[in-house]
DNA sequence: GATGAATGAGTCTTCATTCAT
DNA sequence: AATGAATGAAGACTCATTCAT
């Protein structure tokens, strides 16, 4: 994940994948067919986790700027945790043709559906005011996306401040309102965002098979 | 700039630039001295191009808010005209290093810097009140950059609607105010969309070397 | 022996036999110690059946002109019903170096020594008479080694008609004679056909090792 | 050709071919997609000539036994002269699949059926007496194809005289007779073998493409 | 300005074979 | 007897680049 995020899915040889992951490109083939496979493998797993995590997070928040939040949140986050596996998902669907092309777009837009929903909802219910959902829903998930380019753990912003700040933009963004005043993040009840780091770091975790392929990270 | 732009730096051969331009790739060569080049060349065009609509736009606003739409305006404009190199600014940064890495760095740096000084005003001001400037100078610009992944010009939407929607989004997530009233994009006295496109299409228009190598689309 | 006969030696991969076989790459190697010991295995073991039964059917046959109809007819039958493990021994001795080569040309050589003698015997006797002998062997013998690609049991013809064929062609190509009468197949006291399809029928299944490695076919 | 003709298409590299020819490998490439069109291109080309030179025989000769006679001739002398391409006309079918797969069977049948022609009106004329004109047929030319497997120019026997020896096989195996009299090779006005060769010798070199790739024999 | 020939390093992938269990 | 993990060498093929013309 680490290889094609930063030099690219083509860029990357599978001798290179299989040096950092210790073992032989032989052995990469025992388990994975094709090193589009290990592409597919790698977004599959990246989408799913992403829409547990938000998922989960959306079942305990209510109304649709909680929701927003709650969505922001999570992405944000997951972009940051995994900002690897992220980065791949985001920038190299263009190396899939094809069945395996089709099956990650629709992965993406069942996640992309949850933000669709909650946006649709707030418009509706007049919480959010906005020129055009659609845009709206583009463009912050867009905004969220970028984290993955920048965020650095080691850097000065925790995960936790990061989260907020897109969770505050987003909500700006869209005009929520109660009865006529602006909503900040913390008129809302959704979950802080040290649970929606934990519901993300669970998320990812249950991917981990047990018992499969254990490779060491150079 | 479209091969680039789809299938991505590495997995573009020369055979095929040359192919998709009906010319030899011997005669590429004649022109570019490496691959690479080639990618320098269009990432340093198109910031340039960036930058030069961004200023000559910020020339014709005036205050934070009517600067900052501005700026939305002309990089949503140019992203979507111009998809094609902005994707490949934008995503194939990794495949460049030492001095040309440096350089595009540098120029994209520059083109930043507009945007980092108006946010900065902005909140130094008191028009804009947001957590973390720096977070939402790159979220507002990674908001924008989206839609050179899903802009397309037979679409339902006019390029203008977009870039008008776009500024929306982004003066409401800053909370542009002025004496505690919200500022709306009508407000402004900003040059309307119409111009800034007028703008763009003009710096991208005005780096074609006349006499230079006239390829034809394939 | 199908896989061999179909693609060739060097085309067939050993899990490619193994799945064919229906077991694991891993347990060929425990019978056999290489790719190549398989092939030979399957050389010797036809060439070893082939010149049982023409021994057999030789013993039964008396003078020249029966004797070759003999030759003529097992191996007619033999390259019919043992298509696959025939086409192997005709095509693939090239896969041979060193002593399995060796070895497998003496079957042959042995095999076709069973030719000669008839041959040189009809010839010196008057029986036969042609230019040269060696040429009349080397193109009768390939004349039946073509049967084995065309003959397929669910055809028209019925295996002992077409060995009937062959060996009428042969007797008259070198002009087999008796008192200035030319010989036809039904003057001979040979076996007839079904008495030789017998024999071959029975020097092949003679070489199965009771209590050995029982496959099956895919 | 004599790569692939002594060790199998399979078996043969490309690298190996290459070095063989005196160039690089990817120089190959530049002339031949793919090892299976050098494949296609060596059957086809073999069996053009072989075609050509068929029938430049055969209007030399009358009468069924006078064309018998220059097609195993003909036939005989190529599978000697051209015994690498020979070879892998006979035994490398297997190699190929799909659309080049039918057009070298379409070519190959189009060459069998001159013979079938021939045969048939021999039969039919009462001039060849056999139990089945199809079995003949493909004996015969089996008979013929061995040739390339065992004749070596430098050996005792001059391709005249093998020729001629096959020839004599071929007709007295279909019982060629003319009013009650069985017909012998010299009774026949049909091209002299010398003649044939010249044929055969024309026909393959008309195939060498003037300006074409000119590679040296290792 | 323009091209086709030419190449060496590198691509992904397969293969026969070994080994621990 | 039987298997899955593991590997090094080699497979066909591609690629960016150079060069003579």
């Amino acid at each position: 994940m680490e290889l094609f995020a930063k030099k690219g899915f083509a860029a990357t040889g599978i001798r290179e994948i299989a040096h950092a992951a210790g073992i032989t490109a032989s052995l990469l083939y025992h388990y994975w067919p094709t090193k589009e496979d290990l592409l597919v493998d790698i977004m599959k797993s990246a989408l799913t986790a992403s829409t547990t995590a938000a998922e989960d997070a959306l079942s305990r928040a209510e109304g649709p700027a909680s929701q927003l939040a709650a969505l922001i949140g999570t992405h944000t986050v997951a972009q940051a945790l995994n900002a690897h596996e992220a980065l791949v998902v985001d920038t190299e669907l263009r190396a899939l043709v094809g069945p395996p092309y089709r099956e990650v777009v629709a992965l993406r837009r069942k996640y992309e559906d949850l933000w669709r929903d909650v946006i649709e909802e707030g418009c509706a219910s007049g919480v959010f005011s906005v020129n055009d959902g659609r845009i709206a829903r583009l463009g912050l998930l867009e905004m969220c996306n970028g984290v993955a380019w920048w965020y650095s753990p080691s850097g000065a912003l925790a995960i936790e401040a990061v989260a907020r700040s897109m969770a505050d933009l987003g909500l700006s963004a869209v005009r929520a309102q109660q009865e006529g005043r602006a909503i900040s993040l913390d008129d809302l009840e959704t979950p802080p965002t040290s649970v929606l780091v934990a519901i993300v770091e669970s998320a990812l975790r249950s991917r981990e098979r047990p018992g499969g392929l254990r490779v060491e990270a150079s």
